[in-house]
DNA sequence: TCCGGAATCCATCCAAAGGTGTAGGGGTGA
DNA sequence: TCACCCCTACACCTTTGGATGGATTCCGGA
Protein backbone atom coordinates (compact mmCIF):
# COMPACT_ATOMS: atom_id res chain seq x y z
CA UNK A 1 0.00 0.00 0.00
CA UNK A 2 0.94 3.32 -0.77
CA UNK A 3 1.77 5.68 1.75
CA UNK A 4 0.05 9.00 1.78
CA UNK A 5 2.04 11.69 1.70
CA UNK A 6 2.19 15.08 3.55
CA UNK A 7 0.29 17.79 1.57
CA UNK A 8 1.98 21.29 1.67
CA UNK A 9 1.17 24.47 0.64
CA UNK A 10 3.86 27.21 0.08
CA UNK A 11 2.98 30.68 0.29
CA UNK A 12 5.41 33.11 -0.51
CA UNK A 13 6.08 36.04 -3.07
CA UNK A 14 8.82 36.30 -4.16
CA UNK A 15 8.11 34.09 -7.50
CA UNK A 16 11.82 32.41 -7.62
CA UNK A 17 11.85 31.68 -4.34
CA UNK A 18 8.72 29.97 -4.75
CA UNK A 19 9.27 28.15 -7.58
CA UNK A 20 12.45 27.05 -5.98
CA UNK A 21 10.92 26.07 -3.12
CA UNK A 22 8.08 24.06 -4.67
CA UNK A 23 10.49 22.12 -6.63
CA UNK A 24 12.99 21.47 -3.72
CA UNK A 25 9.93 19.96 -1.79
CA UNK A 26 8.47 18.32 -4.60
CA UNK A 27 11.31 15.77 -5.28
CA UNK A 28 11.02 14.79 -1.58
CA UNK A 29 9.57 11.51 -0.74
CA UNK A 30 6.19 11.85 0.96
CA UNK A 31 5.72 15.57 0.64
CA UNK A 32 3.58 17.09 -2.00
CA UNK A 33 3.15 20.35 -2.83
CA UNK A 34 -0.70 20.88 -3.50
CA UNK A 35 -0.87 24.93 -3.96
CA UNK A 36 0.91 27.89 -4.43
CA UNK A 37 0.09 31.28 -3.44
CA UNK A 38 1.39 34.85 -3.91
CA UNK A 39 -0.56 37.09 -1.87
CA UNK A 40 -2.45 36.69 1.45
CA UNK A 41 -6.14 36.88 0.08
CA UNK A 42 -4.96 34.13 -2.18
CA UNK A 43 -3.27 32.14 0.24
CA UNK A 44 -6.45 32.10 2.31
CA UNK A 45 -8.39 31.13 -0.73
CA UNK A 46 -5.51 27.96 -1.61
CA UNK A 47 -6.12 26.64 2.06
CA UNK A 48 -9.48 26.60 1.90
CA UNK A 49 -9.77 24.84 -1.24
CA UNK A 50 -6.91 22.24 -0.71
CA UNK A 51 -6.67 22.11 3.22
CA UNK A 52 -3.10 21.30 3.19
CA UNK A 53 -1.24 19.48 6.28
CA UNK A 54 1.21 21.91 5.98
CA UNK A 55 1.23 25.46 5.07
CA UNK A 56 4.62 27.50 4.64
CA UNK A 57 4.29 30.98 4.87
CA UNK A 58 6.45 33.90 4.85
CA UNK A 59 5.45 36.70 6.63
CA UNK A 60 5.90 39.50 4.20
CA UNK A 61 2.88 39.47 2.27
CA UNK A 62 1.15 41.83 -0.62
CA UNK A 63 -2.94 42.52 0.40
CA UNK A 64 -2.69 40.69 3.57
CA UNK A 65 0.35 40.67 6.36
CA UNK A 66 1.42 36.72 7.29
CA UNK A 67 0.47 37.25 10.60
CA UNK A 68 -3.21 38.57 9.50
CA UNK A 69 -3.35 34.51 7.01
CA UNK A 70 -2.18 32.72 9.89
CA UNK A 71 -4.81 33.99 12.07
CA UNK A 72 -7.54 33.64 9.83
CA UNK A 73 -6.64 30.15 8.54
CA UNK A 74 -6.46 29.22 12.61
CA UNK A 75 -9.77 30.32 12.99
CA UNK A 76 -11.14 28.65 10.20
CA UNK A 77 -9.47 25.77 11.02
CA UNK A 78 -7.79 25.45 14.44
CA UNK A 79 -5.84 22.55 13.79
CA UNK A 80 -4.06 23.65 10.77
CA UNK A 81 -0.31 23.24 11.13
CA UNK A 82 1.84 26.41 9.65
CA UNK A 83 5.17 26.98 9.44
CA UNK A 84 6.35 30.33 9.00
CA UNK A 85 9.09 30.69 6.40
CA UNK A 86 11.18 34.12 6.06
CA UNK A 87 14.09 35.94 6.59
CA UNK A 88 14.51 38.26 9.55
CA UNK A 89 11.94 40.46 10.20
CA UNK A 90 12.39 41.32 14.21
CA UNK A 91 11.21 40.14 17.36
CA UNK A 92 7.80 41.55 17.19
CA UNK A 93 6.87 39.35 13.69
CA UNK A 94 7.95 36.15 15.49
CA UNK A 95 5.88 36.74 18.85
CA UNK A 96 2.98 37.67 16.81
CA UNK A 97 3.28 34.82 14.14
CA UNK A 98 3.21 32.08 17.39
CA UNK A 99 0.96 34.01 19.07
CA UNK A 100 -1.67 33.70 16.08
CA UNK A 101 -0.60 29.73 15.69
CA UNK A 102 2.44 29.16 13.96
CA UNK A 103 4.63 25.90 14.82
CA UNK A 104 7.29 26.66 13.95
CA UNK A 105 9.65 29.65 12.75
CA UNK A 106 12.60 29.01 10.39
CA UNK A 107 14.90 31.18 8.75
CA UNK A 108 15.52 30.89 4.99
CA UNK A 109 18.96 30.54 6.03
CA UNK A 110 18.30 27.03 6.91
CA UNK A 111 19.33 24.04 5.48
CA UNK A 112 16.53 21.97 3.10
CA UNK A 113 17.31 18.81 5.12
CA UNK A 114 16.33 21.08 8.29
CA UNK A 115 12.90 22.34 6.81
CA UNK A 116 12.23 19.09 5.10
CA UNK A 117 12.71 17.73 8.84
CA UNK A 118 10.49 20.44 10.45
CA UNK A 119 8.03 19.89 7.99
CA UNK A 120 7.95 16.27 9.17
CA UNK A 121 7.93 17.18 12.67
CA UNK A 122 5.20 19.52 12.72
CA UNK A 123 3.30 17.67 10.70
CA UNK A 124 3.84 14.90 13.63
CA UNK A 125 2.27 17.06 15.99
CA UNK A 126 5.25 18.71 17.40
CA UNK A 127 6.67 22.29 17.36
CA UNK A 128 9.93 23.87 16.11
CA UNK A 129 11.38 26.54 17.27
CA UNK A 130 15.17 27.57 16.43
CA UNK A 131 17.76 28.17 19.62
CA UNK A 132 18.30 31.74 17.63
CA UNK A 133 15.02 32.77 17.65
CA UNK A 134 13.66 31.31 20.94
CA UNK A 135 16.38 34.27 22.66
CA UNK A 136 15.08 36.78 20.66
CA UNK A 137 11.72 35.41 21.88
CA UNK A 138 13.13 35.24 25.87
CA UNK A 139 14.52 38.93 25.32
CA UNK A 140 11.19 40.09 24.09
CA UNK A 141 9.63 38.52 26.97
CA UNK A 142 11.33 41.05 29.12
CA UNK A 143 9.61 44.12 27.60
CA UNK A 144 6.57 45.32 28.45
CA UNK A 145 3.85 45.80 26.54
CA UNK A 146 3.21 49.23 24.93
CA UNK A 147 -0.40 50.28 24.83
CA UNK A 148 -2.83 51.56 21.71
CA UNK A 149 -2.10 55.03 22.63
CA UNK A 150 1.80 54.56 23.13
CA UNK A 151 1.97 52.77 19.70
CA UNK A 152 0.14 55.23 17.78
CA UNK A 153 2.69 57.77 19.21
CA UNK A 154 5.41 55.99 18.78
CA UNK A 155 4.75 55.40 14.85
CA UNK A 156 3.98 59.28 14.48
CA UNK A 157 7.75 58.77 15.82
CA UNK A 158 8.93 56.65 13.88
CA UNK A 159 7.20 58.76 10.71
CA UNK A 160 9.37 61.93 11.68
CA UNK A 161 6.62 64.21 13.52
CA UNK A 162 7.33 66.62 16.24
CA UNK A 163 5.40 66.46 19.43
CA UNK A 164 3.16 69.35 18.45
CA UNK A 165 2.50 67.38 15.13
CA UNK A 166 1.62 64.52 17.06
CA UNK A 167 -0.66 66.44 19.19
CA UNK A 168 -2.63 67.53 16.14
CA UNK A 169 -2.85 64.40 13.81
CA UNK A 170 -4.22 62.17 17.23
CA UNK A 171 -6.27 64.82 18.36
CA UNK A 172 -4.58 65.11 22.05
CA UNK A 173 -2.80 67.51 23.40
CA UNK A 174 1.20 68.08 23.21
CA UNK A 175 1.09 67.99 26.70
CA UNK A 176 -0.66 64.27 26.42
CA UNK A 177 1.76 63.17 23.69
CA UNK A 178 5.12 63.84 26.05
CA UNK A 179 3.06 62.15 28.54
CA UNK A 180 2.80 58.84 26.36
CA UNK A 181 6.12 59.01 24.94
CA UNK A 182 7.93 59.11 28.38
CA UNK A 183 5.69 55.69 29.09
CA UNK A 184 7.12 54.70 25.65
CA UNK A 185 10.47 55.69 26.14
CA UNK A 186 10.93 53.61 30.14
CA UNK A 187 8.94 50.76 27.86
CA UNK A 188 11.35 50.30 25.07
CA UNK A 189 14.43 50.53 27.17
CA UNK A 190 15.84 53.79 25.59
CA UNK A 191 16.13 57.50 26.21
CA UNK A 192 14.87 59.65 23.06
CA UNK A 193 13.06 59.77 20.73
CA UNK A 194 15.22 58.71 18.47
CA UNK A 195 16.13 55.52 20.07
CA UNK A 196 12.44 55.00 20.09
CA UNK A 197 12.44 54.97 16.34
CA UNK A 198 15.22 52.80 15.72
CA UNK A 199 14.03 50.40 17.93
CA UNK A 200 10.92 50.42 16.69
CA UNK A 201 11.71 49.56 13.09
CA UNK A 202 14.63 47.09 14.35
CA UNK A 203 12.01 45.07 16.31
CA UNK A 204 9.31 45.09 13.53
CA UNK A 205 6.78 47.35 15.96
CA UNK A 206 6.49 49.84 12.95
CA UNK A 207 6.84 48.17 9.59
CA UNK A 208 9.59 50.50 7.73
CA UNK A 209 7.40 49.86 4.13
CA UNK A 210 5.39 52.23 6.40
CA UNK A 211 8.05 54.79 5.96
CA UNK A 212 7.82 54.97 2.20
CA UNK A 213 6.32 58.74 1.30
CA UNK A 214 2.97 58.02 -0.25
CA UNK A 215 3.30 60.33 -4.09
CA UNK A 216 2.84 63.91 -3.61
CA UNK B 1 27.17 21.38 -33.16
CA UNK B 2 26.48 21.96 -29.26
CA UNK B 3 25.88 25.38 -28.53
CA UNK B 4 27.78 27.09 -25.50
CA UNK B 5 26.27 27.12 -22.79
CA UNK B 6 25.87 30.04 -20.43
CA UNK B 7 27.90 29.43 -17.52
CA UNK B 8 26.39 31.00 -14.28
CA UNK B 9 27.51 31.43 -11.10
CA UNK B 10 24.77 31.85 -8.33
CA UNK B 11 25.81 33.79 -5.01
CA UNK B 12 23.22 33.62 -2.55
CA UNK B 13 23.40 33.52 1.11
CA UNK B 14 20.25 31.49 1.99
CA UNK B 15 20.19 27.66 1.55
CA UNK B 16 16.95 27.17 -0.14
CA UNK B 17 16.79 30.14 -2.16
CA UNK B 18 19.39 29.81 -3.82
CA UNK B 19 19.56 25.60 -4.07
CA UNK B 20 15.53 26.67 -5.41
CA UNK B 21 17.77 29.27 -8.21
CA UNK B 22 20.40 26.37 -9.34
CA UNK B 23 17.58 23.80 -9.87
CA UNK B 24 15.42 26.53 -11.76
CA UNK B 25 18.34 27.66 -14.06
CA UNK B 26 19.90 24.19 -14.50
CA UNK B 27 16.65 22.81 -16.28
CA UNK B 28 16.99 25.44 -18.77
CA UNK B 29 18.45 25.60 -21.94
CA UNK B 30 21.80 27.29 -22.58
CA UNK B 31 22.21 27.86 -19.19
CA UNK B 32 24.19 26.23 -16.88
CA UNK B 33 25.24 26.65 -13.25
CA UNK B 34 28.98 26.39 -12.74
CA UNK B 35 29.12 27.13 -8.88
CA UNK B 36 27.42 28.17 -6.13
CA UNK B 37 28.30 30.07 -2.97
CA UNK B 38 26.78 31.37 -0.03
CA UNK B 39 28.98 34.07 1.11
CA UNK B 40 31.43 36.61 -0.10
CA UNK B 41 34.70 35.15 0.37
CA UNK B 42 33.66 31.94 -1.24
CA UNK B 43 31.93 34.07 -4.08
CA UNK B 44 35.56 35.90 -4.91
CA UNK B 45 36.89 32.04 -5.18
CA UNK B 46 34.47 30.71 -7.09
CA UNK B 47 34.53 33.15 -9.59
CA UNK B 48 38.51 32.97 -9.71
CA UNK B 49 38.18 29.50 -10.24
CA UNK B 50 35.20 28.84 -12.75
CA UNK B 51 35.48 32.72 -14.55
CA UNK B 52 31.69 32.21 -15.30
CA UNK B 53 30.22 34.06 -17.95
CA UNK B 54 27.29 35.02 -15.49
CA UNK B 55 27.26 36.26 -12.25
CA UNK B 56 24.16 36.29 -10.25
CA UNK B 57 24.90 37.93 -6.36
CA UNK B 58 22.37 39.19 -3.86
CA UNK B 59 23.92 42.11 -1.50
CA UNK B 60 23.16 40.97 1.48
CA UNK B 61 26.14 38.77 2.46
CA UNK B 62 28.26 37.81 5.21
CA UNK B 63 31.57 38.20 5.41
CA UNK B 64 31.61 40.49 2.77
CA UNK B 65 29.06 42.58 1.31
CA UNK B 66 27.57 42.39 -2.36
CA UNK B 67 29.07 45.28 -3.26
CA UNK B 68 32.28 44.72 -2.08
CA UNK B 69 32.52 42.06 -4.02
CA UNK B 70 31.47 43.17 -7.25
CA UNK B 71 34.06 45.55 -6.79
CA UNK B 72 36.55 43.46 -6.37
CA UNK B 73 35.45 41.02 -9.45
CA UNK B 74 35.42 43.95 -11.44
CA UNK B 75 39.36 45.25 -10.35
CA UNK B 76 40.41 41.76 -11.22
CA UNK B 77 38.06 41.00 -13.80
CA UNK B 78 36.81 43.90 -15.48
CA UNK B 79 34.92 42.21 -18.26
CA UNK B 80 32.94 40.54 -15.99
CA UNK B 81 29.16 40.27 -15.89
CA UNK B 82 27.07 40.40 -12.84
CA UNK B 83 23.76 40.37 -12.11
CA UNK B 84 22.55 42.05 -8.72
CA UNK B 85 19.52 39.28 -7.34
CA UNK B 86 18.02 40.81 -4.12
CA UNK B 87 15.07 42.24 -2.60
CA UNK B 88 14.92 45.88 -2.04
CA UNK B 89 17.70 47.29 -0.10
CA UNK B 90 17.11 50.66 -0.35
CA UNK B 91 17.98 53.32 -2.97
CA UNK B 92 21.80 53.65 -1.67
CA UNK B 93 22.78 49.72 -2.58
CA UNK B 94 21.12 50.08 -5.56
CA UNK B 95 23.23 52.67 -6.59
CA UNK B 96 26.30 51.23 -4.82
CA UNK B 97 26.03 48.38 -6.93
CA UNK B 98 25.83 49.74 -10.17
CA UNK B 99 28.42 52.11 -9.34
CA UNK B 100 30.64 48.88 -8.95
CA UNK B 101 29.77 47.67 -12.25
CA UNK B 102 26.50 45.42 -11.80
CA UNK B 103 25.13 45.90 -15.12
CA UNK B 104 21.51 44.68 -13.93
CA UNK B 105 19.30 44.75 -11.20
CA UNK B 106 16.87 42.71 -10.38
CA UNK B 107 14.21 42.33 -7.41
CA UNK B 108 13.64 38.38 -6.25
CA UNK B 109 10.39 39.00 -7.15
CA UNK B 110 10.35 38.86 -10.63
CA UNK B 111 9.35 35.68 -12.54
CA UNK B 112 11.84 33.30 -13.43
CA UNK B 113 11.08 34.30 -17.29
CA UNK B 114 12.48 37.74 -16.62
CA UNK B 115 15.71 36.19 -15.16
CA UNK B 116 16.26 34.20 -17.33
CA UNK B 117 16.21 37.19 -20.54
CA UNK B 118 17.79 39.34 -18.26
CA UNK B 119 20.78 36.51 -18.07
CA UNK B 120 20.55 36.08 -21.64
CA UNK B 121 20.69 40.30 -22.32
CA UNK B 122 23.45 40.71 -19.70
CA UNK B 123 25.53 37.60 -21.52
CA UNK B 124 24.37 39.41 -24.80
CA UNK B 125 26.15 42.70 -23.22
CA UNK B 126 23.16 44.62 -22.70
CA UNK B 127 21.80 46.15 -19.01
CA UNK B 128 18.87 46.14 -17.66
CA UNK B 129 17.15 48.34 -14.97
CA UNK B 130 13.98 47.73 -14.38
CA UNK B 131 11.76 50.55 -14.05
CA UNK B 132 11.02 50.62 -10.79
CA UNK B 133 14.51 50.13 -9.69
CA UNK B 134 15.31 53.38 -12.50
CA UNK B 135 13.01 55.61 -10.56
CA UNK B 136 14.08 55.08 -7.10
CA UNK B 137 17.48 55.59 -9.05
CA UNK B 138 16.69 59.05 -10.62
CA UNK B 139 15.10 59.88 -7.44
CA UNK B 140 18.49 59.51 -5.74
CA UNK B 141 20.55 61.46 -8.46
CA UNK B 142 18.44 64.69 -7.07
CA UNK B 143 20.30 64.30 -3.45
CA UNK B 144 23.70 65.95 -3.12
CA UNK B 145 26.19 63.08 -1.63
CA UNK B 146 27.47 63.33 1.91
CA UNK B 147 30.71 63.96 2.87
CA UNK B 148 32.72 61.30 4.58
CA UNK B 149 32.16 63.04 8.13
CA UNK B 150 28.60 63.84 7.57
CA UNK B 151 28.44 60.07 7.08
CA UNK B 152 30.32 59.26 10.02
CA UNK B 153 27.57 61.62 12.16
CA UNK B 154 24.63 60.19 10.57
CA UNK B 155 25.81 57.10 12.04
CA UNK B 156 26.03 57.86 15.38
CA UNK B 157 22.28 59.59 15.07
CA UNK B 158 21.19 56.44 14.05
CA UNK B 159 22.86 55.00 16.48
CA UNK B 160 20.96 56.70 18.93
CA UNK B 161 23.53 58.79 20.52
CA UNK B 162 23.11 62.62 21.87
CA UNK B 163 25.38 65.19 19.58
CA UNK B 164 27.92 65.30 23.25
CA UNK B 165 28.27 61.64 22.70
CA UNK B 166 28.93 62.28 18.96
CA UNK B 167 31.34 64.58 19.63
CA UNK B 168 32.91 62.22 21.91
CA UNK B 169 33.26 59.56 19.75
CA UNK B 170 34.60 61.34 16.96
CA UNK B 171 37.01 63.43 18.53
CA UNK B 172 35.63 66.93 17.77
CA UNK B 173 33.39 70.00 19.78
CA UNK B 174 29.64 69.33 19.84
CA UNK B 175 29.54 72.26 17.57
CA UNK B 176 30.97 70.78 15.14
CA UNK B 177 28.98 67.91 15.38
CA UNK B 178 25.78 70.53 15.54
CA UNK B 179 27.64 71.69 12.33
CA UNK B 180 27.63 68.60 10.48
CA UNK B 181 24.10 67.53 11.49
CA UNK B 182 22.94 70.65 10.10
CA UNK B 183 24.60 70.06 6.86
CA UNK B 184 23.03 66.79 6.76
CA UNK B 185 19.80 67.21 7.71
CA UNK B 186 19.86 69.42 4.41
CA UNK B 187 21.10 67.13 2.45
CA UNK B 188 18.83 64.51 3.52
CA UNK B 189 15.48 66.69 2.73
CA UNK B 190 14.73 66.39 6.72
CA UNK B 191 14.02 68.75 9.36
CA UNK B 192 15.16 66.69 12.40
CA UNK B 193 17.40 64.33 13.63
CA UNK B 194 15.04 61.52 13.88
CA UNK B 195 13.54 62.07 10.37
CA UNK B 196 17.28 61.85 9.12
CA UNK B 197 17.95 58.45 11.80
CA UNK B 198 14.62 56.78 9.79
CA UNK B 199 15.71 58.20 6.35
CA UNK B 200 18.91 56.31 6.63
CA UNK B 201 17.41 53.28 7.33
CA UNK B 202 15.12 53.28 4.93
CA UNK B 203 17.54 54.37 1.80
CA UNK B 204 19.84 51.74 3.56
CA UNK B 205 22.61 54.37 4.08
CA UNK B 206 23.34 53.09 7.56
CA UNK B 207 22.23 49.20 7.23
CA UNK B 208 20.09 48.21 9.82
CA UNK B 209 22.02 45.00 10.76
CA UNK B 210 24.23 47.62 12.25
CA UNK B 211 21.70 48.06 15.28
CA UNK B 212 21.45 45.16 16.90
CA UNK B 213 23.63 45.41 19.92
CA UNK B 214 26.71 43.76 21.18
CA UNK B 215 26.16 41.47 24.03
CA UNK B 216 27.26 42.73 26.83
C1' DT C 1 -18.20 48.21 44.89
C1' DC C 2 -13.58 49.44 44.96
C1' DC C 3 -9.10 49.42 42.80
C1' DG C 4 -5.88 50.04 39.11
C1' DG C 5 -4.47 51.01 34.69
C1' DA C 6 -5.18 53.77 30.62
C1' DA C 7 -5.87 58.02 28.68
C1' DT C 8 -6.37 62.61 29.04
C1' DC C 9 -4.68 67.22 30.53
C1' DC C 10 -1.79 70.88 32.91
C1' DA C 11 2.42 73.50 34.68
C1' DT C 12 7.21 73.85 35.40
C1' DC C 13 12.04 73.29 34.76
C1' DC C 14 16.22 72.14 32.49
C1' DA C 15 18.70 70.02 28.86
C1' DA C 16 19.16 69.15 24.18
C1' DA C 17 18.58 70.18 19.59
C1' DG C 18 18.37 73.17 15.72
C1' DG C 19 19.17 77.82 12.98
C1' DT C 20 22.41 81.34 11.54
C1' DG C 21 26.51 83.66 10.93
C1' DT C 22 31.40 83.79 11.07
C1' DA C 23 36.03 82.09 10.52
C1' DG C 24 40.60 79.73 10.15
C1' DG C 25 43.37 75.72 8.27
C1' DG C 26 44.05 71.99 4.79
C1' DG C 27 43.72 69.92 0.44
C1' DT C 28 42.82 69.89 -4.49
C1' DG C 29 42.12 70.98 -9.05
C1' DA C 30 41.80 74.63 -12.61
C1' DT D 1 48.02 81.08 -7.17
C1' DC D 2 43.22 81.26 -6.49
C1' DA D 3 38.84 79.33 -5.80
C1' DC D 4 36.41 75.87 -3.68
C1' DC D 5 35.14 72.40 -0.46
C1' DC D 6 35.66 70.04 3.77
C1' DC D 7 36.50 69.99 8.55
C1' DT D 8 36.91 72.27 12.44
C1' DA D 9 35.15 75.68 15.95
C1' DC D 10 32.51 79.34 18.52
C1' DA D 11 28.72 82.59 19.72
C1' DC D 12 23.96 83.52 20.07
C1' DC D 13 19.36 82.60 20.09
C1' DT D 14 14.93 79.96 19.61
C1' DT D 15 12.46 75.89 19.66
C1' DT D 16 11.81 71.32 20.94
C1' DG D 17 12.22 67.55 23.87
C1' DG D 18 12.32 65.05 28.24
C1' DA D 19 11.56 64.66 33.46
C1' DT D 20 8.52 65.26 37.18
C1' DG D 21 4.48 65.77 39.81
C1' DG D 22 -0.25 66.27 40.15
C1' DA D 23 -5.14 65.77 38.43
C1' DT D 24 -9.53 63.91 36.18
C1' DT D 25 -12.30 60.53 33.75
C1' DC D 26 -13.41 55.96 32.28
C1' DC D 27 -13.52 51.11 32.28
C1' DG D 28 -12.94 46.40 33.46
C1' DG D 29 -11.52 42.96 36.78
C1' DA D 30 -11.24 41.35 41.67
Amino acid sequence: MIKESIRVLVVEDHHVVRQGLVALLNVVDGLEVVGEAADGVEAIAQFRKHQPDITLIDLRLPRMSGVDVIQRIRMETPLARLIVLTTYDGDEDIYRALQAGARAYLLKGMTSEELIATIRAVHAGKSHIPAAIAEKLAERMGTEELTPREFDVLEQIVHGKSNKEIGAVLEISEATVKTHINSLLGKLGVTDRTQAATAAIQRGIVPLESLRKPKS
